[in-house]
DNA sequence: ACGGTCGCCTGGATCGATCCAATACTAAAG
DNA sequence: CTTTAGTATTGGATCGATCCAGGCGACCGT
């Protein structure tokens, strides 16, 4: 009589086959193997699942089949300020290309001083087939471990520390996009165009770094004294812009992040100096800061959607157990051109 | 001989059981019900879980036991430039509270058409035991249906269109943040604080527009021609922000959102007036551009972390089927004072 | 020493879909 | 009209953990 306690035991598959007058396995087959049903029978089962409105059980499924249809990311804890907001667009998307396999993306957390925590317990309990891996840059324990133990994995980000590593991935060419901006930079007419970047620890930095040298040199452009590296603020950014302005010779700056950018923003505001007209500021993610920052600030876009979808498409591959045709993609970011980078009429 | 190719078979109960010398029953009490277990025998078999490094295969307890553990999110597409980035850190916590009682996010999209594609699926599959909810201001299409069915969920947000709603639901009061926001711009000096909302039938907007009605009603400000509605983007705050100063006499505005701040920001600095200064200025969310905005923008923050740990906390009270001791809670936000709505000495 | 109570432990059945081997059917060939 | 080949369909067994009803032992009082 309460009409929300509970409902209608789901149909099973036994359900779906007494009504339809065949047996258990010819239901199976028309939900699995449908070229093995002759047409009428086919269309006679079809029928009656649609009616009932009957799925599958996943966890009979998966017990059975010993697939989850269930992929594994380590969702990491928000870390102000940085831009975890990368990996969100990220997930958006992984989330849209797994949807069109049925497969799901499972989130997990860990002790933030060990990364492999968590990643053990999904896999015993045979809880999902494959793990996505974001974050290669500070080594990846994760792939060793993941491959050590035979589980299925693909990473977004390339195993820097071992070039020879067999494992799937996909990245995008950071060293291109630096090129491009500073490329950008130079085209609008800044000559000698100022690099800011991370530490010389970052391996993902050195490489964005490799582009803007990479661009300055093929302009014919001195280097020397215009590579700065600083930590990822915006008030370390804003002093190091101050010092870097100090002279007046530089009129471009090519950053390795939009928090980096943003911070160059400041420093020009407070010198009374105006972006993209007096001095060209590039930034890198085109995060959200890049979009709403005064008065907009051009960056590297990362191609995530594309990304995602390389990615899904090689854990397909790893879990059909088909070699997949290229283990290895490299992607290239594009140039989202705002006024920090163009002179004002 | 190919060590990557295949590992040991997962232990399984059964396995335990032999290798302790007891039943199967016996090490699934030791697990689920250690205190019917004489010490010493769970302590045995606790050695030899140990020993193997056993975990429970999750498909075969969730088919048994007809509960996966899994709570379903709906990640919508990412849409450039609105704030899912404060969905994105509600999810984090949100993993890591979950995680906290062996229960998983997962994630699943539908199409942004229909608010109720993808519940259903994972529903009749059997595959999550209850759903969290993030977007109620559009109406609970979502919450109705679930009702319906009878499956289990919790909201992040009020049921703003039938406040006799029953279900579980947290939210953060706006109309208390946009209060706390406009009562400081009021302390500041600032007399006449505009507002500058979303349009009519937003009804988070009005909430948050109602607490800035009475905080200027309770200082005795007349509120004629200061609250004022625009869509959610730079450009449209930025005209309105020129409109709103062109006579001199409003300085301070508080917005409804950050993207909102960020365009009043704009206008100040295209009038060479100084932020918190000339004008004090407040936003919503605290994004990252709140944090990185020049000179840095005061806004209020919603306590997503209490949130997630009180969603979560009703999720399980609900799927213990004990009423929670309150389904409905009401938290509040703070204020983050940045120099966007402080006077330079 | 014996029946009774209580608590620990056992083996069989079960959840629902898939695997597998075997059977019923159809159509063509002899 | 029977045999053969090949396909469509069937029923039993299985994945691994939990539910359930019953069994066995220890310990008590008399």
């Amino acid at each position: 009589m309460s009409p929300s306690r509970r409902l209608d035991p789901q149909p099973t598959l036994a359900t779906v086959a007494e009504r339809a007058g065949v047996s258990r396995q010819t239901v199976s087959n028309a939900l699995n193997s449908p070229e093995l049903l002759r047409e009428d029978t086919l269309a006679r089962v079809q029928a009656v699942i649609e009616e009932l409105g009957y799925t599958p059980n996943r966890a009979a499924r998966q017990l059975r089949t010993r697939s989850s249809h269930l992929i594994g990311l380590r969702f990491e804890p928000a870390q102000e300020g940085t831009s975890n907001a990368l990996i969100d667009r990220f997930v958006h998307t992984l989330v849209e290309a797994t949807a069109r396999t049925g497969h799901h993306i499972v989130l997990f957390s860990g002790d933030p001083h060990d990364p492999l925590d968590g990643y053990d317990r999904l896999l015993k309990a045979t809880a999902v087939d494959a793990f996505v891996i974001t974050d290669t840059y500070a080594g990846t324990p994760q792939a060793d471990f993941l491959r050590k133990v035979g589980a299925p994995f693909v990473t977004f980000g390339r195993p820097w520390d071992d070039p020879s590593a067999r494992h799937p991935w996909v990245d995008v060419a950071g060293s291109k996009g630096a090129q491009l901006a500073t490329e950008h930079l130079l085209a609008a007419g800044h000559q000698r165009v100022a690099w800011l970047g991370w530490e010389k620890s970052s391996r993902i930095g050195e490489d964005r770094r490799s582009g803007w040298s990479r661009a300055l040199r093929a302009a014919g452009v001195d280097q020397a004294g215009l590579g700065v590296r600083i930590s990822d603020n915006v008030d370390a950014a804003r002093m190091a812009a101050h010092a870097m302005l100090e002279d007046g010779t530089v009129t471009g700056v090519a950053c390795v992040s939009d928090t980096i950018a943003i911070g160059v923003l400041h420093a020009l505001a407070e010198r009374n100096l105006r972006p993209g007209t007096d001095v060209g500021v590039t930034g890198f993610d085109d995060s959200l800061g890049a979009q709403v920052a005064w008065p907009g600030l051009t960056s590297v876009r990362q191609p995530l959607e594309q990304v995602a979808i390389e990615v899904v498409d090689l854990v397909h591959a790893v879990l059909s157990l088909r070699a997949p045709a290229e283990p290895a993609r490299m992607l290239e970011p594009t140039l989202v051109v705002r006024r920090s980078s163009l002179r004002q009429d």
